[in-house]
DNA sequence: GCCAGATTAAATGTCAGACATTAAAATGTA
DNA sequence: TACATTTTAATGTCTGACATTTAATCTGGC
C-alpha cells in the first residue's frame, strides 16, 4: 500500500484508496485489525489527523468499524445487507432529486424490476410474506390514513412481493427502486376513491400471489404502474392549472 | 442542525449525520456552500478536526465536494448517474464477496433483472448499442483473448443491451447486478467451446434487438442464464474432483 | 483609464503534541 | 479462586500552528 505525496489529490482520500483497494482485492479480509493510525500514520508518513480522515470515509462507506479500548482499532467490516440497503436507498433517493428525474421514468424502472420477482414470488412466497401483503392491505383501507403513511405502507407491501423471491440480491437491488420512489410518491394526494382502486389491485396481486399465479401478478403490476402514472400525471396537470388562475389573478 | 455532545456516538458521525439529513431534507440544496469549518466548528461547538472528519465522510459519499483557496469551501454536490454507479458496483462487489453469495442467487438476480429490460429494449434501442453489442460479439470470438478480458467485454455487451432501454434510473440499478458478477464469472475458465457457445447466444440477442423482438430475447436470456449456471456448476465439479484425488493420494 | 503584476485574504490541507475516554489485560489481594 | 485495582494501548478530541491554493484587491506604469 503504497501514496504519492506529489499527487495534487488530498493525502486522506489517497489513504483511503489505498486501504479500500487492499480490501477489495481480498489483501484484506473481514474482520481483520488494521494496523493502529500512529502505526498507519508512520507507514504512509503523514500524520495521524490524515490518517484519521481517511479511516473516517472507509467508515461512511461502511468498510471499517472503529473499537476504543486497549485490543481497539479498525477491523474491516463485513458488509451486511442491512447496511448495503441504507446506503442504496440514500444513494437511490438522493441521485432522483438532484438530477431531476422525472416520475414516470422511476416509476417504469420500479416496475420493468419489480415485475422481475413475480414469476420467482409466485414460485417461493411464505406464508410469511403473504400475511404481510393481507396486513398491509387491512391497513391501507383505514380511513384516517395520512397520505405519508399511506405510502410506507405501500412500501411495505411492495417489498414483501419483492422478499418473496427469496433472493436476497434481488431484495437488494430492488430496495433502491422501491424505496427511492417515496418521495416521489409523496407528492400525489390520494382521495379515497383512488385509494380504493389501489387497494383492489394490491388485493389482486396478493391473491395471485396466493395462487401462484405469474401470469396474473404481472398483468394486475402492468394495471398498477398505469394508474400509479395516470395519479401523478392528474397533480401535475391540476398543479399547472392552479398555477395558470393565479397567473390569470395576478394579470 | 444540532448534535448531542453526551451521545456515546461520534461526534464527527453526528456532524456528519446532521448535515447529510439537511441535504436529503432539501435545507441544502445543490452547489449550496456550507459554512467555512471554523464556523461550522463553531456552530457545533467542536475543534476543526472533528469537523473535517465529518465533512470526510461526506465526500466519501460524494454528498459533498471541496474547493481550495478563498472562495473555496464545501459545496453540496450533484450527485451524478456515474459516481452512483461506481458506487453501486463497489457496494453490490464487496456484498457478494463478503457474504459468500453463491453463484446460482447472484445469476438468478442478475438475469432476472437483465430480463425486465428486454422488452423496453427491444422498443427503443438505437443503433449505437446494436453497434456496441455487434463489435463486443465480435471481440469475444477473437482467439488468444484472456479469461478477463472475455468477462470484460461481456460486461459490455450485457451494459449495452441494458442502456438500450433509455432509461437511466434502470441502467443505475442494473449497473451492481451485472459488474458485481465479474469477479464469480472470472472464476470460470471459458474453454473455446463454452466461448463459441456464449458468442452464439449474443449473436441470437443482438438479432432479435435489432428485430425489436422481445420475446426472443427472453426467451435467449433464459437459455444463457442456464448455460452460464451449468458452465460454473462444471467448475466446481471440476475443482471437488481434483480436491478428493488430491485427497486420496496423500492419504 | 486600463492592464499586468504583486499583494492580500480566506479558505482548505497538513502537522505536532497533548489530554480524555474507553475497555481489555495484567496485577494484586482477600 | 474470585474480585477489585491498576496498567496499558487504543481511539476520540482539542489547541494552535503552518503550508498551500485561489480569487479578489491593490498598485504602478503605460
Amino acid at each position: 500500500m503504497k501514496i504519492d505525496p506529489d499527487s495534487t489529490v488530498d493525502l486522506s482520500a489517497q489513504i483511503a484508496k489505498a486501504i479500500r483497494d487492499a480490501i477489495i482485492a481480498g489483501d484484506l479480509i473481514v474482520d481483520q485489525r488494521l494496523p493502529s493510525e500512529a502505526e498507519l500514520a508512520d507507514h504512509f508518513d503523514v500524520s495521524r489527523p490524515t490518517v484519521r480522515e481517511a479511516l473516517k470515509r472507509l467508515a461512511a462507506q461502511s468498510l471499517i468499524r472503529t473499537q476504543r479500548g486497549a485490543t481497539g482499532g479498525a477491523f474491516v467490516n463485513r458488509l451486511r445487507f442491512e447496511d448495503a440497503y441504507a446506503q442504496q436507498v440514500t444513494t437511490s433517493t438522493l441521485l432522483l432529486s438532484m438530477n431531476a428525474v422525472s416520475f414516470d421514468v422511476a416509476c417504469e424502472a420500479r416496475y420493468a424490476l419489480e415485475r422481475a420477482c413475480a414469476p420467482l414470488s409466485a414460485e417461493r412466497r411464505t406464508p410469511d410474506h403473504l400475511a404481510t401483503m393481507r396486513a398491509e392491505i387491512h391497513r391501507q383501507g383505514q380511513p384516517g390514513l395520512t397520505d405519508e403513511a399511506f405510502c410506507a405502507s405501500d412500501v411495505t407491501f411492495h417489498r414483501a412481493l419483492v422478499d418473496g423471491a427469496g433472493n436476497k440480491v434481488l431484495s437488494y437491488q430492488l430496495a433502491g427502486a422501491v424505496e427511492a420512489m417515496q418521495p416521489l410518491m409523496n407528492m400525489i394526494t390520494f382521495t379515497a376513491r383512488s385509494r380504493e382502486a389501489i387497494v383492489a389491485l394490491h388485493t389482486d396481486i396478493a391473491d395471485a400471489v396466493e395462487a401462484r399465479d405469474a401470469t396474473k401478478i404481472d398483468a394486475t403490476l402492468v394495471k398498477l404502474e398505469a394508474y400509479t402514472r395516470e395519479l401523478a400525471h392528474s397533480v401535475v396537470t391540476a398543479r399547472a392549472q392552479k398555477a395558470a388562475e393565479k397567473e390569470h389573478k395576478t394579470a
